[in-house]
DNA sequence: ACCAAATACTACGGACACGTATTATCTGCA
DNA sequence: TGCAGATAATACGTGTCCGTAGTATTTGGT
């Protein structure tokens, strides 16, 4: 779009408005429309895309079932965000929590069988969702695209971590 | 890390898990990283990521004021979300909301001294932030990899209205 | 001039993000 | 062995996301 209407001057002249080139507005509005195209294409199923989201990780993760712990690591969330979560979940008979083993404070998260079939037909709308959004790319560049947004992504998490409410 | 432990089979095998290879894992740790980032950094001034924004988008619009439905786009935010939004940061003296001289349904939302204050000194902390973030990427990447990331953005929105909940 | 449809906002409610504080349990170390 | 500090959850509160529904006003077509 637009050819560049006056290219001021120094170095990186690229394009038009300067508003379209920064990170954190454009990390919003993907994230946030992808979330919300996701999550009315699986109104119907009572599923909300952060529940899609801990079924995957725990059907990728060990059969034995993970701590809510270690779910908080894998969703990128907190846990307290978490422990809300997987009550609404445990309430609609997708998950249970066992006893741990080795540490009575934790739980093991299992995904019980209702919990499975969901997640099937989830995976499904959800494969399609990514398949299409991705395809703005051309092919031969969705693989680096998707490794520097993976390099965003622990910078940006880093960043987080270094701010740790407070100095420390 | 790990060697790979059963290079499957197919064409392409570069790297290990394949989960750091999807869009929307790799989305929402980006965001809510550098959210989480932002927040802590910010939380001293008493102002939320979110009420950044809102002042950014306002400063940089019409200085008559904007109406809460365009601030609404501008942030890829929703009606609901930003009413809420608006009305603390009226409440905390940043905003205020004057009629709208041709239309009685909405509002002029206009920036108060104390509000470009906060903006600026929040922009400073905004500003080094990203930078600090980018920084991971080379230099010469950086402009080809926002310019694909404000393509899949615009993809995500695409989707998401073209599911509005429920088929139309 | 009139009325249906669209639009700007508000009200209410469920789900999530995340900070702080508290309880129960585990771990490391003297 | 004993105990401070770390760790797994929970409880509670504020802010945000967004769906549904309702009110006031504007717009477009007849």
């Amino acid at each position: 779009m637009a050819t560049r209407p006056n290219s001021k001057s120094v170095a990186p002249p690229p394009i038009d408005s300067p508003d379209r080139r920064r990170l954190p507005p454009l990390l919003r509005r993907a994230w946030y429309g992808l979330n919300q195209a996701f999550r009315r294409r699986i109104a119907g199923t009572g599923a909300t895309p952060d529940q899609f989201t801990a079924l995957r990780c725990l059907t990728e993760a060990d059969a034995k079932g993970i701590t809510q712990g270690e779910l908080t690591k894998l969703m990128s969330s907190d846990p307290n965000t978490i422990a809300s979560l997987v009550e609404r979940m445990e309430a609609a008979g997708w998950i249970e929590r066992l006893p741990h083993e080795k540490d009575r404070r934790a739980y093991r998260i299992r995904v019980k069988p209702d919990g499975k079939r969901l997640y099937k037909q989830l995976r499904e709308l959800a494969i399609g969702l990514q398949a299409s959004v991705l395809t703005v790319l051309p092919e031969g560049e969705r693989e680096a695209f998707l490794t520097q947004l993976a390099a965003v992504a622990d910078a940006c998490r880093e960043a987080a971590e270094k701010s740790p409410k407070c100095g420390k």
